[in-house]
DNA sequence: GATGAATGAGGCTTCATTCAT
DNA sequence: TATGAATGAAGCCTCATTCAT
């Protein structure tokens, strides 16, 4: 009759949360798959033929937080209408508020996609930048676009070198939330919540992303 | 008989460059003992001898980093004189010069640096994080009040949020420097030069850390 | 309701055909269960559903090249009336005509029933010698009989290992057939035609079988 | 002192012979490394430290026999003199002699060779095959001009064959050597010579290279 | 009949470390 | 001071099989 007494989320999704824990926690290459079929209750062979391997699953658990992300932001540029140049800090509050969202969803969704975005520019990681760039690289270079527009930056290698310091700070703060909350609150055992530490971040990000130029670089 | 003809450097040394370079490029997890001793050209047992473990070899490797950044930049704020208030651009500029005198003597310093800064915050690095803050945690905490000081950033939390938003531009960037250096020059064959990204950094960081601070948060 | 619409063979010739095609091109312990289901288009525990296991189907896939096999060597001897010493080549003819036949009809055949030859002599395959023996041991028996009365070679031990060493190279040319005609016609995409061949074998196992005898072995 | 009161034999003979062992009696691919390990009472990792890999034990254990083999052949030729033609069946005692040599020296060996002649016409063994071609691939062609100048046999696609025809009697023989010496001697418990069954293979292989060729073939 | 899911056993390899010399 | 050898623990992956549906 009734199928699963004990089993109510089925095993591929214990698996995936499970990782997308301990990934957020500790690390892709830090994670061991018995670390992850421990904590889900799963065999050990369970990961690979439901995710084909530890990669797959690398894979899996990015698609997870990356496509509603994407999606997410997508819907909110849409619903800007068809303006071609929406401003700075309204950009900045979009993105805010679709990592607010998929954080609301899934409390380790943001730790994760700061491990991947860590990972997007190490020399050694070949094999999963390829896979970001394959399946999300069109999509945030739309928001990309708007965010080189919006910036009022009008020199392009100016523009790169900005957006990254910008990015540093993003996947930084996001990345060490837990610890960076703990060390503000000592004592307290605030929970990470990522809202007001946003609000913190856009004036800043924003600031830095429209000071002036230094005259002799470019 | 006599015992190095062909050993200008001695293991020790050897052993402590090749860790340098290989920690540097792949990180400390991701370096393996063997990397190490074959790099260096030594025993794989040297490196127990000398360092006790892979994680006294971390623990040099940062100090080898972080001591003369450390005196370097008592050195110029101490050059300062005793006024204690240093504007924020000059201290940058102190922090930045510091960083690329550092760079030059040792080209894998800055990369070791930004890996330490990275795991300074991770919860499963408790061994790395206290070594360092026995080790460096009041001198470093002598500049961050300077800091505070020229930041004209009056709350501390305020403060706190964005010294560290500001630590993840510099983190990120210098992590990833051959990365970054490599998009920005397609085709180009550059050298990773530190000194014009920095320059292009302090006043991105300066307006960040002197935007105005959002009403609601404090 | 109905149930193959698009699934005209069954799924238990399809396993087997897959298991033929495979074993064939790679021998039985390097093939394993996924390969054939996948190659068959069919469930993973259809296997198992149909043939009890592995070695079960091993089983299935044998009788399905030797049946036919001995079927087409007996009734080449019965049309030889009962004459009960036919001569050494038309016996190898026989043969030689009964692998063709079987090739014709199932360009797989051949390898697999090379693969159980080669299985044949090997201590740690008792399983599928105690299979082969008990279907098959008498008919072959008969045809050996005829063989070692054709053979002139009165002593039997003699006998014995000279039949060994001819099925040897039987044995190794069809096994390796297709890498051999590769080699014999570099260049050409020459399909692996098995009649030239065995017209080049049979006057060479023929005289090796007809050889004097060396006087000392005796 | 003295260093190994237990250990007389150093670990990665212990290892190879042990390998030899299995790998004989077993096969390759059938042998595992524990099994390895347990016989040669060593600890599993030691397999990696002395040899590399699984891959690189067998290359050793392949050199082990080869090696010897072609130099005992190269000595027999050599000690011919410059005639530049040595009728066949010398040129197959040459061989025959080295075999037994070979063998009395290390009763595993020539099941190893056999095993490893049996890889070399298959598909999925490229490593072990560029592996053998490499190291013993002109060695090995010496010989086989010298027999190809022996057989007779003028047209060369027709030698071709013979060749791998009569090879495939000696790897098919010595390959189950034991077993076939089993089926001979019912009841006995009679080590494997190798000599008289050689003794009974050269006259058998000499007849058949030499059998008259079959006109249309060619 | 047939299948998707799950599993325990076992495969090879890699790691940091230690030991005896 | 230095080293070649050895090791136990742990890594990921693959296999044939079984189970509930």
């Amino acid at each position: 009759m009734e199928q699963q007494m004990y089993d109510p989320i089925d095993t591929a999704s214990r698996i995936l949360r499970a990782a997308e824990k301990l990934f957020a926690e500790q690390g892709f290459k830090e994670t061991t798959m018995r670390q992850i079929t421990t904590e889900a209750q799963v065999n050990l062979a369970a990961v690979n033929y439901h995710f084909g391997s530890k990669s797959g699953l690398i894979h899996a658990v990015a698609e997870h937080t990356l496509e509603p992300l994407c999606a997410d932001i997508e819907q909110a540029l849409a619903s800007q209408g068809h303006k071609h140049n929406v401003a700075l800090e309204p950009l900045l509050n979009i993105l805010a508020s679709a990592l607010i969202r998929i954080h609301r969803g899934n409390s380790y969704a943001l730790s994760v996609l700061m491990r991947c975005l860590e990972q997007a520019y190490r020399s050694n990681q070949s094999e999963l930048q390829a896979f970001l760039l394959q399946s999300y690289g069109k999509r945030l270079n739309v928001f990309l676009h708007h965010l080189r527009a919006g910036s009022g930056v009008t020199d392009e290698r100016e523009f790169f070198w900005r957006l990254h310091f910008l990015l540093g700070s993003i996947v930084f703060t996001l990345s060490n939330l837990h610890a960076l909350v703990a060390l503000d609150t000592p004592g307290g055992e605030a929970a990470a919540e990522i809202e007001p530490v946003l609000k913190r971040l856009v004036p800043v990000i924003t600031a830095g992303m429209q000071a002036p130029v230094q005259p002799g670089v470019i």
